[in-house]
RNA sequence: GGGGGUGUAGCUCAGUUGGUUAGAGCGAUCGCCUGUCACGCGAUAGGUCGAGGGUUCGAGUCCCUUCACUCCCGCCA
């Protein structure tokens, strides 16, 4: 107990009446009776109803105060008469009796109200976001948050892994995404980057010795801002292990997320073992590498039915001439759906771009063939209809939307369209997570602009197999050790099993175009310290918000942040970024060229 | 860099086919009210309709430009 409080605003109950208290917090809400006052004085820890009438001599001062100022009251605990218990709050069996008060900070008019469910613009929330923190909504939020990482903190403790901080000023990377850039005084013309993530670090600290390394580790990226992805900065849980297979970093992982999901949300799992879905495969039934599983409908790929002579669908049969491929989501027992529902779909998928989407439903009228009921049911024989049901598993009753197009196109619209369709059908259960493993990335990609091969992902994976047996004549046939771990449709984190192999490693450059100089020089610490005696090692990288995110059931990064900044990438609040005195750039030997 | 949405009182929003003085709820100010918990009742103040330009007898409303916020594409090893 202090001058300020003898209790918070969150801890009175019946045992206390009786009792003389201090409490110290915000006018929450007032309402006014004219000669009865009801205040809820609000703190971090609660509401408590506040009460005074006109015979106390601070009625009229207290009558006349703005909502969110700070007052201390001093005042007796009374029991509230059983009509009046309000079960809503915690502290409703009770109220504080006002003797006297004291305002501790006054507030001006609030240009947003904090005692409100509405929604609000963000540039105003952003500005006075000390306001929008007080509201019920995101203050558990950025508390859930708190304990989240403290939570994991003391997991990954117990799993033996220990917490090393890495550096923030540290050098720019070639590979990757845009680096945010901080101009050296004392070395003119040069400048440090942010960590866009601490890759080569945890590695080092492996190569180091330290075994089992984690990190909630702040990582920056200059790329453009999205709902679920912070314009700049986001944290990752960083971790990695030596002298491990990829298996042990799904162990370590699974465990730590299952314990985390099962201790902060009330959703059931799916799965209690994370499926592994390899790269290829998820492209296949999902049409994406981040598929959300609880999701049921599976895309099949039925190109081959299109060659057949009894299926005269002329159009498609062209286009799969030429190289196109089908591919099919059947749903379950939608013949009774009405033409509006599968029209619906056709329109949906053409304003996303495809040419849209053909449809029929199985169809068995008793004593007759089975057939295809809807537009371009005819087109299909008898047998070619069996063959389709036979490779898909769809029976009478079900219906088969499909699409043909070249593949990559024919997965993006498939994907789409997997979501789509599932929530029209309302086949999602949003109380469950659905984790899963995507494994066996492929090393390489041919870049869709430059046709040149690159990194699919990360440069430092290990690839699969004998590195004797490795051909590096076919590329993009290399698998490599790399894996990442979905959840609900939102991928969490990759990871890989690292290349601690110099010698491998420059093959590897070289096919994506970069000499043994280049690696030497743009990697040097990391290529040097892996031949100094490395020890295979491997992690992964899941990132806290998005973690977070799905615990609070939030679709946007910011309501999980305390302090976000706004998707052209300025802190309203704090007037971030800002201009700099010419002294300061002087002293940086910087020059700003004049704006046009 | 590109596409979509939004912008009207401090806040959330309504505003018809272009037509008189632009409205409501919350908040603010003033008054009434002793059991509310979204308290209730009455009154008052509060507007460059994001900004600029155009069409028109007349623009919150139609057209053009522009700004802000947001969602998406590109980007994010």
């Amino acid at each position: 107990m202090n001058k300020y409080r003898s209790h918070t605003c969150g801890e009175l109950r019946k045992e206390n009446v009786g009792k003389k208290v201090f409490l110290s917090g915000w006018i929450n809400k007032k309402r006014d009776h004219g000669n009865l006052l009801f205040i809820d004085l609000r703190d971090n820890y609660g509401i408590t109803q506040c009460i005074i009438d006109k015979e106390n001599s601070n009625f009229k001062t207290l009558e006349k105060i703005q909502l969110e100022t700070v007052i201390k009251i001093e005042g007796k605990v009374v029991n509230r008469s059983n009509e009046t218990i309000n079960k809503e709050i915690e502290t409703g069996e009770i109220e504080v009796l006002i003797e006297n008060f004291r305002i501790l900070g006054t507030c001006k008019e609030l240009p947003m109200p904090v005692f409100s469910d509405q929604e609000y613009a963000e540039d105003i929330r952003l500005k006075y976001r000390f306001l929008d923190l007080r509201r019920k909504k995101i203050h558990e939020n950025i508390i859930l948050r708190s304990k989240v990482i403290s939570f994991i903190r003391n997991e990954m403790n117990s799993l033996g892994f220990l917490e090393y901080q890495t550096p923030i000023l540290t050098s720019s990377s070639p590979e990757g995404a845009r680096d945010f850039l901080v101009p050296s005084r004392l070395n003119p013309g040069k400048f440090y980057a942010l960590p866009q993530a601490p890759q080569q670090f945890k590695q080092l600290i492996m190569v180091s010795g330290f075994d089992k390394y984690f990190q909630i580790a702040p990582c920056f990226r200059d790329e453009d801002a999205r709902a679920d992805r912070s314009p700049g900065e986001f944290y990752q849980l960083d971790l990695e292990m030596s002298f491990v297979e990829q298996e042990d970093v799904f162990n370590v992982v699974e465990t730590l997320l299952t314990k985390t999901f099962k201790k902060f949300s009330d959703n059931k799992f799916m799965f209690s073992k994370f499926p592994k879905i390899s790269y290829a495969d998820a492209l296949l039934k999902y049409g994406t590498d981040k598929p959300d599983l609880r999701n049921p409908l599976i895309i099949n790929d039925i190109t081959e039915i299109f060659s057949r002579d009894d299926v005269s669908f002329e159009i498609f049969k062209k286009l799969v001439k030429s190289g196109s491929k089908v591919r099919c989501i059947v749903t379950k027992n939608t013949k009774d759906k009405p033409r509006s529902f599968f029209d619906g779909i056709d329109k949906w998928a053409k304003d996303q771009g495809a040419s849209g989407m053909a449809y029929f439903t199985f169809e068995k009228e008793k004593e007759k063939e089975i057939s295809g009921k809807g537009p371009v049911g005819k087109f299909f024989s008898k047998q070619a209809l069996e063959e389709i049901m036979k490779k898909t598993g769809a029976k009478i009753g079900d219906s088969i939307f499909f699409a043909c197009n070249k593949k990559s196109e024919l997965e993006r619209i498939t994907s789409l369209a997997r979501d789509k369709i599932a929530r029209e059908l309302g086949l999602v259960d949003n109380n469950m997570f659905a984790f899963c493993w995507i494994v066996d990335y492929p090393m390489f990609e041919r870049d869709d602009q430059t046709k040149k091969i690159k990194f699919s992902h990360n440069p430092f994976s290990m690839p699969q197999g004998d590195i004797d047996q490795i051909n590096f004549k076919k590329p993009l046939e290399i698998l490599a050790y790399q894996y990442d771990i979905v959840c609900n449709g939102i991928e969490l984190s990759s990871g890989a099993i690292r290349n601690h192999i110099p010698n491998l490693m420059y093959k590897l450059f070289a096919i994506a175009g970069y000499d043994k100089n280049v690696v030497d020089e743009r990697f040097s610490g990391m290529i040097n310290a892996l031949s100094f005696g490395a020890p295979p090692h491997g992690g992964i990288a899941p990132g806290i918000d998005r973690i977070v995110m799905l615990l609070a059931n939030e679709k946007n990064i910011r309501e999980v942040t305390m302090f976000p900044m706004n998707q052209n990438a300025q802190d309203l609040m704090m007037s971030a970024p800002s201009e700099v005195s010419e002294e300061q750039l002087k002293e940086l030997n910087l020059a700003l060229k004049s704006k046009k």
